[in-house]
DNA sequence: GCATGTTCTTGACACTGTGTCAAATATTTT
DNA sequence: AAAATATTTGACACAGTGTCAAGAACATGC
């Protein structure tokens, strides 16, 4: 057996950097390949498309956010585990120089596009578990904090309702640019759905 | 002056089908040229070039939208024209055979991610303005809500929340494409701004 | 130590898509 | 009828995806 001449690792590292910066359709195999300091054929040979280059790219990135998410979620009143999770997604969003967006967002609208075609289901699969995972840690939370009466509400819908939220945020993000507002829509959905008043922080 | 052989029109309406189902980087002009009948060198020489092509068939189609969408917002109790604010916006995300999901949501991520080029700067901000005139239609509908003592809130903050959801409600619509989420989310959040019990109907 | 087998790499190729250009074409105006 | 003008058409250059066969590097068995 030839032995590989780069780090697999390395390449989802540096495919993903650009797929984020520049969108999976605007980014080429060969762009990946010159930045890898790797054929092109490589690729191919180790990943078979682009898609499926981008997949392995984008699954390692959800791990790695997920846990984050999980850490940031893990301290503190219901209000302050809420700002942590809002926080910590518009900086991811607003991440890069230039800002780079959401890549779960910027992906699902994408490639989820063709329904039908076998291709992108793959896709669009990835992009709904990581947006189901979160809808579920937001809703544990949630589920904790009513137990500790700091919320009186539908924890499954207010989940969902969270995560309707941050989805539209990674949008408005691309529309306008504009970080203050989007903590400010952030700071308004808290109050909206713990009751404006919340829990003392 | 040799005659155009083709209607204008006709073909605006053709391309944005296309790119509608298709997303504007999936849809080719040799497609568009081949449904209406048109070479595709005439379409270079009529539009310029595909983003060309794509923002003037989009401008068309945010006229008429935002039409639909004002006349949805006239008549009712606020609680009624919230209502067929999101009606309108979720039917619209579910037509087509398969949906179509959000032309403008799917633009903006897949067109507003090129960083510094300055190309697809124009198309950003057609999706923005259509947007923005959307929040202002939805912020208009509220403080007239509020004159009538049927809102009590910031108007200017309630709207771009309602405009998050819908953007949100555009995302997981390509993630899940499922409608009845989409209309319970938009249901919670109405009961959300307006506080719950809301006026009669 | 050398042959063999296996995997990786490399370059050539076919295909599709974008955009440009010059030549040919169809009208209107003079 | 000739000139002016805009549209159509086909050829071209270029970039990207994906495939393939041939070459290269290493492990193992003899």
């Amino acid at each position: 057996m030839r032995p590989r001449e780069f780090d697999h690792d390395d390449v989802l590292r540096i495919a993903f950097d650009q797929f984020w910066r520049k969108g999976v359709r605007g980014t080429s195999l060969s762009d990946i390949a010159r930045d890898a300091g790797v054929q092109r054929g490589s690729l191919y040979n180790a990943f078979g498309s682009k898609e499926a280059l981008f997949l392995q790219a984008y699954e390692r990135y959800a791990g790695d956010y997920l846990a984050a998410l999980q850490k940031a979620l893990g301290t503190g009143s219901l209000r302050k585990r809420l700002t942590a999770f809002f926080d910590l997604t518009i900086t991811n969003f607003r991440s890069g120089t230039p800002p780079r967006g959401c890549p779960t967002t910027r992906g699902l609208m994408e490639l989820g596009a063709a329904e039908g075609e076998g291709l992108d289901e793959d896709a669009r699969e990835a992009f709904a578990s990581l947006i189901s995972r979160i809808t579920a840690l937001v809703q544990d939370t949630l589920a904790a904090g009513a137990a500790r009466g700091e919320f009186d509400g539908n924890p499954a819908a207010a989940a969902l309702h969270i995560i309707t939220v941050t989805r539209g945020l990674a949008v408005l993000e691309r529309a306008f640019g504009d970080e203050p507002q989007l903590r400010k829509i952030a700071g308004h959905t808290i109050d909206l759905v713990l009751g404006r008043k919340g829990g003392s922080a």
